[in-house]
DNA sequence: TTGAAAGCGTTACCAT
DNA sequence: ATGGTAACGCTTTCAA
């Protein structure tokens, strides 16, 4: 039998046309919705296409001037947990909501070469899913006129599109509820200073303090090795009865140091984390922490997609996320919580 | 300033043509290397359309009949932490082989819809990561004649090429090491049944066990909150000395759980694992596991994707990976390992 | 070495 | 409602 796989051509719309009979205007017709073209017809024609698996292709359509519907996602190496489920999320989402997520990603040489090239393609928008890197990619983007979406990270540039979630709220939030628990002596693990949400998520601790200082800090990766680590060095200290950690990678490093270590969570010790990623609300682990809402995240950036496909020259805007604050066991000791 | 019209239409090779002083023609060649062109007019053109943010529409090129370096990527849900870094690194390595991969993924029932409308672009594949469903995306791919490449399931059909790792021959090593460091009474956390890769490991684990049956065994989701719940309900068995588990998400479950209960790792039972994910390698964890590898993964894919392009009509054929035994302290018995 | 012109597969705009 | 015919932006062949 003769088949498309044999076929080393790809089926064009003149394929159907020919097979059913009908002009090459019908076929593309068929294939969009809302124009003039006899039902049995239309019928006749997907009919035939479904036979020679024909589909419009994509690049042809591209070129017409519609809109390409590409969307490329630089990521980083997503090092930690979050930054890989932020990603796949995004590109679900996307691919939901019609568009085609390219991803680019890698080590910094690689990546940005490649966030260059990807631009040979008439993208819709690029977002920016990095924390460090990332504002002159942004540049060479809007210099091609391509739109640029930033996420996590806020870069200050005309026509940019920023969401970011609210850092220092969030933490002030979580850390105030530490307080209120009863913590006095906090120790802080921060994370690595490059990334915007660091000192923004330190603010938010200090803020909740008021009058009270921090007992011990330190600089960790984001990764949860760092925060195993920090956890180490920071109970040497004087005596703190809780650990604030700028995100569940590292609060979760810093358990598992903990419980080595036989301290008792959060009885002696209450843990702080920020993001809320799946592993943290897992029963053994059961971490309280600052919800870093992806789902808000990704219908945010949908929504930015959809406002500059209808007016391509608008302002660049900037969205800040609510986070939640999400109670559970590593911080509920016995002091009611108020 | 005067409303939307403001958008700005992106440079072609006419633009730069006529800035540099030149033909469409010679910016062509100026970006196509290995063409007659004079030098200095090379350099010309591509100053200029440097100044005016130019480069080659990719999808009018793609329309030219050269390959389209357009490659989709099919992943599930990506529940385990595994499919997320193979899906990373696939990523990255496609991008890094000048191939853009489009990420399509998502809950069945839209992931589907998404693996089917993205063949409308012309792909240089179809790559398969999806451990369950996938089977009948790969036929509609073939009957459109786009390449399948499945990754980590064998699917029997026409023209699929395959890769995946040996499920069987490396379960066998691992659990033969166990028993060489003294094992005998070993309890089994197995994987869903709908994933191939379940059966092929526990085959494997029968086979190191020769003479000896399995104290006990479950059946696991490939999470490490079913390896958590796994564990308790099989240390309620008759004593086992060693927990197999057929991927490493369930191994660092149980460890958890383990730990939980207080039985010494690996003193009182041994845990062995499957993957070796980023996690397993992490002091705190030190997991001994067998390596599925995702650099060689990539590789192959790479090169399969090369070979396809060289004879769109070869035959399908089958990678198999070999596996590396990681041994690690969870497997660290008293009795020396030989 | 260079420029003109013929496609590539669509969609959109014409007249029917 | 329908078929013919311009674009769309590029690469490649063909003459020069």
């Amino acid at each position: 039998m003769y088949g498309p796989s044999k076929r080393t051509r790809r089926a064009t719309a003149a394929d159907v046309a020919r097979l059913a009979g009908v002009s090459r205007s019908a076929v593309s017709r068929a294939f969009t919705k809302g124009t003039y073209l006899d039902a049995e017809k239309r019928e006749r024609i997907l009919l035939a296409a479904e036979e020679i698996g024909y589909r419009p292709n994509a690049l042809a359509a591209g070129l017409q001037g519609q809109q390409s519907n590409l969307v490329a996602i630089f990521v980083g190496d997503m090092p930690n947990q979050y930054d890989k489920e932020a990603a796949a999320s995004l590109a679900t989402g996307l691919n939901a909501a019609g568009k085609w997520p390219i991803m680019i990603g890698g080590s910094d040489a690689v990546a940005r070469a490649a966030a260059s090239r990807v631009l040979s393609f008439p993208l819709e928008a690029m977002i920016l899913r990095s924390g460090s890197l990332g504002a002159d990619v942004a540049a060479t983007c809007i210099k091609m006129g391509v739109p640029v979406i930033s996420s996590g990270r806020i870069i200050e540039q005309d026509g940019v599109d920023n969401i970011c979630v609210r850092n220092r709220e969030g933490m002030r939030e979580g850390v105030a509820h530490l307080i209120k628990g009863g913590c006095q002596r906090i120790a802080y693990i921060g994370g690595p200073s490059s990334f915007s949400s660091a000192p923004e998520r330190r603010a938010g601790c200090l803020d909740a303090l008021g009058g009270l200082e921090l007992i011990a800090e330190c600089e960790g990766l984001y990764t949860m090795e760092s925060g195993y680590d920090a956890a180490r060095a920071l109970l040497k200290e004087r005596r703190p009865d809780a650990f604030v950690c700028a995100n569940d990678a590292m609060a979760l490093g810093a358990m598992t140091y903990l419980r080595e270590a036989g301290v008792c969570i959060p009885d002696d010790i209450a843990l702080l984390g920020f993001d809320d990623i799946e592993m943290s609300g897992w029963p053994a682990f059961d971490l309280t922490t600052i919800r870093n809402p992806i789902d808000d995240m990704v219908a945010a950036i949908t929504e930015l997609l959809h406002r500059r496909a209808m007016d391509p020259a608008k302002e660049g805007e900037v969205i800040l996320l609510d986070t939640k604050l999400v109670k559970r066991s590593s911080s509920r000791r016995l002091l009611p919580d108020r």
